[in-house]
This record gives structure tokens, C-alpha cells and sequence, in this order.
DNA sequence: CAGTATCCAAAGGGATACTG
DNA sequence: CAGTATCCCTTTGGATACTG
């Protein structure tokens, strides 16, 4: 209660949108909770991990997750060839908050 | 790294998918930031504190958090009447995350 | 395997005006 | 003041089929 009623913090606001600006999406969360956990994951391992995830969003929000460089795209020389993502050192910020809400999500339950 | 990769921890994944769906919503952050920083604060005050935030939307996500029992409505018997809404004690449990999203935003500019 | 393309339904959210 | 009602647009996400 740093602050007076009525005396808003903007950057604190600002800070929170942007910050839930950029984990935004249906998935992301999980995405990142299995990286953390698994680290290095492909593709197929990912889709399974979240059940009934489509291809397309699942796409779409590693590629933003990627703009964003929590997670880093590595393209291996395989065949055929696979690709693996893993969390950037810069992810690390995101850790508290997926486990702040996981540890929110279980004490729902129980 | 308790899990082999493969091995998924599907409570986890359901937690934190509960949990997000009870904070889901463009405004639930800030709202309960406001009144974790300010304590009892009314409609309209709320509705100041988000730039832009239309009365529907706002009225909705107030509701669906009540529903959720995170925070409680109270009439006040003044002329004309007034409403505040505060956090409940079980609404402690989502601090955290907040201020985890609050720091990852912070950390995102500077 | 790792995506992309297309199509589509539903949800989310805003503007505005109105009410008790 | 604290909402509700109406209208409307955008975004999101899923199903499915296809490609290198």
C-alpha cells in the first residue's frame, strides 16, 4: 500500500500488461512448463504433451514465443529432419510465474 | 526434472490450466493488482484505474471473479448507492502470481 | 516430422446509450 | 453511481487437408 488511493502506478499497470501481453494465448503456459521440465522438446513432443492442440496454433505461438525469444527454434540434420525448442536463458524470468500459478491452480482443488 | 521426458505430469498441466482459466480475461490482472495495492475500491474507481476499460466488460469480469469467491461485493447504503469490491482472504493465493507477472514486466524494458 | 493453407465457429472485447 | 442492453467488429482457436 505504497501508494494513496486514487495515486495509480502506471508503470506497474503497463508493466503487468506488457507482461501478460507476451504470455497471451491458450497454450503458452503449458509450452513453457514443459520446456522447463523437459528442457529440449520437438514438435511432436510438444503437441502430444498439451492434448488436442492443433498444429497451427501450436505453431503459432512457439513463433511467437520465439519473436519474443523466450524459447529458441533449433532445426536438426536429421532424417527426416526434426526440430527442437528450448527456453532461452532470458525464459528464466518466466519461471515464477508459471509455478505461481500452478501452485494457484492446485490449491483450487484441494 | 522429476519427470522422464515423455512422462507428462497431467495434474500440473490441469492446475495450471485452471488456473489461468480463473485469471483469463484482458482486465482480471490489473483489478486484482488495484485491489491488492488499494483495498476496498469502487466501480467507478476501477473503472479509472484501467484507461479504457468500458463498463460491460468490466461489470462481467467483476463477476466472474466474484463467482470465483477472489473477491467479494458489497452495497454501501449511501445516496446515491455506492459498491466495493475488495479482495477475499483466498484471493491471497493469486498475490503471487501477480507480482511474478509484475516483475517478468518490469524486466521486459529495462 | 514439422509445419502451412483454408475455412469456419465462437469468444472476447469495445462504443454507446440507457436505467434504477 | 453502478451497472445493463444492444450492436458490431476483431481475435482466437479448432478441424482438416496438404506439402517439403
Amino acid at each position: 500500500m505504497s501508494n494513496r488511493k486514487g495515486d495509480i502506478d502506471k508503470e506497474t499497470i503497463l508493466a503487468l500488461r506488457d507482461g501478460i501481453e507476451l504470455l497471451s494465448g491458450k497454450w503458452k503456459f503449458c509450452i513453457l512448463h514443459n520446456l522447463q521440465t523437459h528442457g529440449k522438446m520437438r514438435f511432436k513432443d510438444l503437441q502430444e504433451m498439451a492434448l488436442g492442440i492443433s498444429p497451427k496454433i501450436l505453431s503459432k505461438e512457439l513463433q511467437e514465443l520465439e519473436e519474443n525469444l523466450l524459447i529458441t527454434r533449433t532445426v536438426n540434420s536429421t532424417r527426416p529432419v526434426t526440430v527442437s525448442y528450448a527456453l532461452t536463458s532470458y525464459a528464466k524470468e518466466t519461471e515464477e510465474v508459471v509455478n505461481a500459478l500452478i501452485q494457484f491452480g492446485l490449491k483450487l482443488i484441494f
